[in-house]
DNA sequence: AACTTATGTTATACAATATAACTTAAGCTG
DNA sequence: CAGCTTAAGTTATATTGTATAACATAAGTT
């Protein structure tokens, strides 16, 4: 871990901070670069000494809050590997609520498109990876499918909790996870037919 | 219905069908007016007459497809009704075959995702409308999400299929359609648990 | 203190959007 | 079919945002 020039970490945090604060306020693709600049109130050339476009800026920012998402998921693919319809997704929730922006941006911007897919993809091959209970051999349900769903269907949960302004607990939202999401997805993969073929 | 001059349809034809054809060519904002107009063979301020911009002339392209789309929803929604793990959901996927096209660019092109939103949020209402089995007083899942999670995961499951080359066929896919989706969120709202509170 | 590198200033090229004024051509109507 | 109406084409131009170059200044490192 070589050590960074603190004119470089002032500048893309300035930047970065910037970017955030201009999403917040109106649509992603009306924010111009000398927008962002102002406001970060650095030179707009030096947006171009460090990103290639406003998408590469929200990606590196983006970057560093789904990192511990990844912490999450693979814990909560985890318990559900032995037991499903697990009590402890409220964390998920919970560490959603406490990085509600980053969120809102990941899945609300048009720019964040990439790095969303990028998102569910880990977070279905994590539970690919871990949880037997979505394969079953013969099953009309792919276990690919299945992992899929699980990973589409949490991002949509929790796009549908912020977008409504979190009307429910973390505790209620981890219990609707459980039950609707990884229980039922489980245990339709268990009880579903076989091929005929 | 009064009749449209027939320059006016035939240039929005074009328009339409320029726009598709670059669409499935490269990536969806990196398109021009320019480019459009160019492969449609009419003049560059020909567009501005019609629409505002791309996005504009790309809701106008999706929403024809997207009519009948939402006539075989109120079908499923009316079947899985009175009984959900519904037989006939490859319907759906048949008509998303023949127009694969149309869906490709509607789940993947980031112009779209105002249209996409707007879709899911019909799909979702028709299903919170019609199927009684959503609702269950007290249920800690409300019906509200219960429907939207329906809606979402039929979006994201056909995104899926079609991403892959559709790997699957019709019928199978209306199986797991009926299974993991539509017959596994009734099963989650009626075993769930109550509220506490 | 000297060197290195990041940032700021100024200028400029370029591409895409958007509109105006006028001409040509297509479609409708008596 | 002659005349009217309206759509589309042509040309020119204003504006905005992206992107880069050259050089000066300031911050950080050794």
């Amino acid at each position: 871990m070589e050590k960074i020039d603190p004119r470089i970490k002032r500048t893309r945090r300035l930047l970065g901070n910037a970017l955030v604060s201009l999403i917040l306020e109106k649509a992603y693709d009306q924010i111009t670069i000398k927008e962002i600049t102002d406001r970060a109130e650095v030179a707009y050339i030096t947006f171009f000494r460090h990103y290639k476009s406003i998408d590469e800026l929200l990606m590196q920012v983006l970057e560093q809050g789904m990192l511990s998402l990844r912490g999450e998921t693979e814990r909560l693919a985890m318990q559900s590997a032995t037991y499903p319809i697990d009590a402890e997704g409220g964390l998920i929730f919970r560490h959603v609520a406490e990085n509600a922006v980053l969120f809102q941006i990941l899945l609300e911007s048009p720019g964040a498109a990439a790095i969303r897919k990028q998102v569910q993809a880990e977070i279905a091959n994590t539970f690919l990876q871990t949880c037997d209970l979505l394969r079953k051999s013969d099953c009309i349900i792919p276990d690919v499918v299945a992992a899929n769903h699980i990973a589409s269907s949490l991002l949509a949960l929790i796009e549908y909790w912020l977008a409504q302004g979190m009307p429910y607990s973390v505790e209620r939202m981890g219990k609707i996870y459980g039950q609707m999401i990884n229980g039922a997805t489980v245990t339709a993969v268990q009880t579903a037919e076989l091929l005929t073929d």
